[in-house]
DNA sequence: TACGATCGTCTAACGAATTCGATGATGAGT
DNA sequence: ACTCATCATCGAATTCGTTAGACGATCGTA
């Protein structure tokens, strides 16, 4: 009768993600100081530790004992999460035609010549590595 | 101290847009079986007039009385929609880098030389076109 | 050893999202 | 007018995501 655990980092859980896989392993106070400086977010100390070990039984992250306190290391690849939201929204939003997700942000990103120039070589790039 | 509303349609609302912008405007008892015929989503009825009228006041819906029931017509289109979407996955997960956006699409959806050189024409159009 | 600084667990709270039953209104047919 | 089928409103239940305070353990130092 109510909602499912979501199959991808939610909001906070991926600002978290973001400051460990710039750095890691870190100390909940750390990860704490990064989220105020960088995404802007002041949270207790309860807060973050609590999103942190709901992040660990999620398999976000490991945990070890360095010392007296937790430090914490991303489990996932950046790859692999971005990878899955964008299949999901390949599939939830484009019907899995890539070319409908590229032609939307083509058009939602407002691309200038230069920015398509580099996606074509990006694309030929691929096409070569690939043959 | 909690959770503010989405910004983007949420799994269920989008999917009752995908069957209101395939057809519009339709009465709820048609929403519902749309919606358990292509969804699988078996709903209560009421299910569907609660989620519709939120939808409704949250701006995704319009709603007018013909004859004894409602109709509901989609009032945001399906681009519009994608678009936002597209918006906050390229800055919240790419850094608003579309290169690194289409790359992983590249790598996720494993796209194979034909898809490659169908993206490369569609690019190449688009920059004609912007010229 | 007593004190304060750290650190973690536990519990509680609230809004958002989802789900539906009980209830009430309304209109068609007999 | 009465009955039945529809249809909508309301409120409640439940889980997730987020937030944080109260409390307890621990360790170094005065």
């Amino acid at each position: 009768m109510a909602r499912k655990e979501s199959e991808h980092p939610t909001e906070l859980e991926l600002e978290i993600l973001k400051v460990l896989w710039h750095e890691a392993p870190l100390p909940v106070r750390d990860v704490r100081d990064r989220l105020e400086e960088h995404a802007g977010r002041p949270l207790a100390h309860s807060t973050v530790i609590t999103m942190l070990n709901i992040m660990v039984r999620k398999g976000y992250l490991r945990r070890q004992k360095k010392g007296k306190a937790f430090f914490f290391s991303p489990k996932v690849e950046r790859d692999r999460v971005a990878g899955g939201i964008m299949e999901d929204v390949l599939s939830r939003i484009f019907d899995g035609s890539p070319a409908a997700m590229v032609l939307n942000l083509i058009e939602t990103a407002d691309l200038d010549a230069d920015e398509l120039a580099e996606l074509r070589r990006l694309i030929s790039r691929k096409a070569r590595e690939q043959s």
